[in-house]
RNA sequence: GUGGUUGUAGCUCAGUUGGUUAGAGCGCUGGAUUGUGGUUCCAGAGGUCGCCGGUUCGAACCCGGUCUUCCACCCCA
């Protein structure tokens, strides 16, 4: 090996262990997907760029990883262009593919291709890796995966209480208690962009709006002023940095700022038929939050948008996110399609169970039995042995060589095997095998032709 | 994309103002133990000091570049 190898920055590899850790994050969020009638679909890792670019902005746009086209490329490009240097008149010369960035727009495109398959209101969930080119950091990786779950082609505010209602379920069955669903929507935001007369500069005002909590009210309003938004504007738009109470009462508060907005009070009355609906069905371990200072960065979003903070004594920035986006499939052609989804960040919420401690304890258990080797006809004798332990469902194994039987019990601890089976010669003779619990060290002795007692047991012991 | 940070044995880390042969703990292999792991004892193997170049009689150590790690920003899951 004349050179150590290695991976790409901001990838990973995944052990045994962690496989085992991730699936069961994986599971559980497929489950609770399915029950709320979610149907799986999947779509390629890369898409044709023009699909792509220009969906999430310039920043966006800077993160998507292109692929380089196939064969001459650089031939093909004119003496201009190539001369020029210009990496962004260049790029869509000799790129025309990108990895996904994320599922959503991908799924936008797969509801228009396939509009005529499909049965509205159409229900979908996608896990799958994506790709950004960002520079990696805690929790942040340049290939992750996303768990979107989305519904397309209904408008109706139930759809939002269903997602609140399906981020409690997930995160109360993976044990993580205490997060918070943060929810906003985007109609206030814009609302009261019109109300103090900085319509034009709405997404600067809101992303400067969502680092509140972040860099604080003065930082806030200096990025505002930065971005042309004046001071006139600012402190009319005060009352939102002085934002508190419960929900009903920062909603009452919203009305009285964005009478003069139709669209504000239009956001101020979902939010409200939201909050009291979730309030009325009641929530298992997470509580729903208003928090008018959300803005999430993505500019497709036009009324509710969620966000889920992990519990506050971990650091860790958000494990889901989500919202109402009613254009979207617009984009491709097909107007009028309302849709709303979450995704839930399985890295990050990985990151979190394992600082929590919050995953099964037997988890990495990968054999249920393991059979030492004794010779060529006592291994024999064992591999008859663990075929009906297969057959009845355990994960059984056999040694594979005759090896120290120290060497063997070794290997069974190491793997955290909880039950060795020892099938020696004396035992051939008894028509017996003996069984050894490696955690409390008994050791106990079942008839060659009392197999299904023994598996009942192991099972019973799950 | 901007600024900073990290890299020494499989892992976690020491390593003096630049000086001969680079260390520890854990892990690994073998033995104490020819049918019993997790504890203990003994012995052993294992390193191009991230990579490339420079300064120097001499570099793990100083300088430059590069890759990587982590952090902050931008943005975001």
């Amino acid at each position: 090996m004349a050179q150590k190898p290695s991976i790409p920055k901001g990838t990973r590899d995944f052990s045994p262990a962690e496989v085992a850790k991730r699936n069961h994050i994986i599971q559980t969020i497929k489950k609770h997907f399915e029950t709320f009638g979610f149907q799986p679909i999947e779509t390629p890792s890369f898409e044709n760029s023009e699909t792509l670019m220009g969906k999430y902005g310039d920043e966006g746009d800077r993160l998507i990883f292109k692929i380089l086209n196939s064969g001459d490329f650089i031939s093909k490009v004119d003496d201009v262009t190539y001369s020029s240097k210009n990496s962004a008149s260049l790029t869509p010369k000799i790129s025309e593919k990108a990895l996904r960035y994320d599922l959503t727009v991908p799924f936008a495109r797969y509801v228009v291709m396939h509009q005529n398959e499909i049965d509205f209101p159409f229900k979908r969930y996608q896990i799958q890796p994506v790709w950004r080119a960002d520079r990696p950091q805690k929790g942040r990786f340049r290939e992750f995966y996303q768990c979107d779950a989305d519904v397309v082609g209904a408008d109706s505010l139930l759809q939002e209480v269903e997602f609140v209602q399906l981020y409690d379920a997930v995160f109360t069955d993976l044990g993580l208690k205490g997060t918070t669903i943060k929810i906003n929507n985007r109609k206030i935001l814009s609302g009261i962009a019109e109300v103090i007369g900085a319509k034009h500069l709405l997404v600067d005002f809101t992303v400067a709006l969502d680092k509140l909590d972040k860099i604080g009210e003065d930082k806030v309003k200096a990025e505002m002023l930065e971005k042309g938004i004046s001071e006139n504007a600012i402190s009319k738009a005060q009352p939102l940095f002085e934002m508190s109470g419960s929900a009903s009462e920062q909603l009452e508060r919203l009305k009285d700022i964005l009478v003069a907005s139709e669209v504000g009070m239009k956001g101020v009355s979902e939010l409200n038929e939201i909050i009291t609906t979730v309030d009325k069905l009641g929530l298992q371990s997470a509580t729903l939050q208003l928090d008018v200072t959300l803005a999430r960065g993505l500019n497709y979003y036009t009324g509710a948008i969620f966000e889920v903070a992990a519990p506050e004594d971990v650091q860790m920035g958000s494990i889901g996110g989500g919202g109402r986006y009613d254009d979207l499939t617009g984009i491709f052609g097909l107007k009028d399609v309302s849709g709303v989804g979450i995704s839930f960040g399985l890295d990050r919420i990985y990151l979190v169970l394992e600082e929590l401690g919050l995953f099964p304890e037997n988890i990495e258990t990968s054999l249920d039995v393991l059979c030492l080797n004794f010779g060529k006809n006592e291994g024999f004798a064992a591999l008859k042995l663990i075929t009906e332990l297969r057959k009845e469902g355990l994960r059984a194994d056999l040694y594979p060589t005759d090896a120290k039987v120290q060497k063997q019990f070794k290997y069974a601890d190491k793997r955290g095997v909880p039950y060795v089976i020892l099938l020696g010669e004396q035992e051939l003779l008894d028509g017996n095998f003996v069984v050894k619990n490696m955690k409390t060290g008994d050791q106990k002795a079942y008839g060659l032709d009392t197999v299904h007692q023994f598996a009942e047991a192991v099972k019973s012991d799950f």
